[in-house]
DNA sequence: AATGAATGAGAATTCATTCAT
DNA sequence: TATGAATGAATTCTCATTCAT
């Protein structure tokens, strides 16, 4: 007698669900969404062609499932570490690092979000709303520091985007082969960029 | 007395090119590669389909030509801003300026770029080389800055990408109708943010 | 008890394949290959379009794979006729008489055999060798003709060749409407003329 | 005042229509009628592609021409040896060098008439009586051999087209480069061939 | 007469999606 | 549930033919 709903039947939907998305953020993140084929995904999930369309009702859907999935994931880790202790520089300096990071761990995942990224009419609108959510993380530790005087009264909202521009820039480089430096220096430059400015 | 070959019929044939670029460029722009569809674009331009194979090989030519003629443009501009008198401070400034003008006054082209801009396997790398120099001229200003005493010894280079990053994230933002900030307040803000840092 | 492998889809899939190769030979030898489209065969086959395509890479494979069909089952025919007991004529007369009929009977691969004959850059190469076979089979009855010493010593290799001239001239001329000859009469003649010659 | 029709103009048309077809010939042979397009016909020829079109209907128009126009050539230069005097034997033998070696000098041509023979429903019917003639030509040698008494009673018909289908044999082994015999041996065997039989 | 730019019908091929098993 | 064969819409590119210059 299950507790909850029909435990057993969600849990491996649930658990089928998240393996297709795994194999589809592999797929298009190497090849892109038009290039990518519902086959490859099935194939790389080890399913049939047919099985993918029992979890996912389209192609789109799989894109923004996968999509949402990831982006979610990242809130998550950026909301646990903004929630700690410590001065509002150390969490810019955390929050940097975990983005930079988490993309760089997941260099799939980012290669879709960027593909989609300035794309006006995209259903991307969708998954706008976790977009903002994790600027608003960002602002919320700018607004601290604001606070605590270390940080100056800027917009902080303008701020927050600037600095996931800088995190995706600096993956970018990383992706594209076009920086070798390690990831700790990376952070640490950007950070120093970011916090002083080029200035002398 | 036509001074230089067939004038007539070189003219004919690069203005009817040119007509054909900015209507693909439209075309990408709204719909991105794969979605844009060759007959769209000779719609757009106002000829027939087979038309466009007269004056490119392929979509891919296409494509590439669009992008490649933007950003010369953007560089030519850069580079004779670079080139004038002033403080790096002052140009730095204005070449940000130009950056984020030009992009937000050929948003359609900002468009290719950026959805290309990550895809590693594109023949994006047969703009690349465009791409590094516009990355020089501001690592050329970055470099004047710091022999004047003005900008700190960094890492010129990585900088000049950052720089870059921060430009796309204000036209990524205004692209999606996400800042309905003035032009020039956007441009004094980032160049603020990045000169001086946010610290106090 | 399956014996051998997925009998059942096998046996499908050789089906399928046999039926939409059926259907091409049709269509091929109605229009030749260029006037040949997908879609006929398709519709001849009673399948749709993307059909063909799952069972062949591309309508320069069906071709092929048409062509290899009726020369691989008209060698076995030959070849086991050659095999059997007999003089070398009464072989000779024997495996005349079966090209014709065969090809009299497959009137449809006739016509592809002989629209791509001479045509050198075609990729019938592929198919060469087993044009070849057939020329051996004819060779080694000459052969055993001229031990026998029924048969003159001569180029056997060359004669093979005229042999089967002679035996596709027979068809075209039918296959023309050109010539109304019962077709034992016709294998005759030429018998007659291969073995007599023309002089008295 | 011209004498007859408008002379000058004629002779330009036909001089036109001439080097058109030649470079028909070569295009067709080269490339089959399917791969072959006007604008390689045209460049070849030296002119532009719609120059074409104004001494050809259409494709299919300068394709006949083109076959016509050798035929006619072949025709010509069998008519005046078998008008001259010798015996039956000779004049075949003689027919039989000249089919081939026209075919061997004009490999271009003989393609097209390859490419075409066995396609039932091409509009090749409007050269068909050319191609009949051709056999007459025959027909009548051999007749002539029969009353001489040199030749047996046979199918006078069937014959002629047997001896064409040896003359292609020929011309197809060579073209294809499974020969490399002389051409006068190779002329040597078929007659001989023809003449005696393989029989001892 | 000659040109060659423009046209647009046409064909091969791909792949998301459906559905019978 | 899972499968994968079948479908056919959609897209790129080619080229015979036309026609304004």
């Amino acid at each position: 007698m299950p507790s909850h709903g029909r435990t057993k039947k969600d849990i491996v939907l649930e658990f089928r669900k998240s393996e297709l998305l795994s194999a589809a953020r592999t797929v298009f993140s190497r090849k892109g969404f038009h290039d990518a084929t519902i086959d490859d995904i099935a194939q790389t999930a080890g399913v049939a062609k047919g099985t993918v369309y029992l979890y996912f009702k389209s192609k789109q859907a799989i894109y923004l499932a996968a999509l949402r999935d990831g982006i979610e994931a990242l809130i998550g880790e950026m909301r646990s570490e903004a929630a700690g202790a410590g001065t509002a520089q150390d969490k810019l300096r955390t929050l940097l690092a975990t983005k930079i990071t988490f993309f760089d761990d997941h260099r799939d995942f980012f290669q879709i979000v960027q593909s989609e990224l300035g794309r006006v009419e995209t259903t991307m609108s969708e998954c706008q709303d976790l977009y903002f959510e994790q600027a608003k993380i960002i602002e919320k530790v700018l607004q601290d520091g604001i606070r605590e005087g270390t940080v100056q009264k800027l917009n902080t909202k303008k701020t927050a985007f600037a600095i996931t521009d800088l995190t995706r820039g600096i993956v970018i480089q990383r992706t594209l082969g076009w920086s070798r430096t390690r990831l700790k220096d990376e952070i640490e430059f950007i950070f120093n960029l970011l916090w002083k400015g080029i200035a002398t």
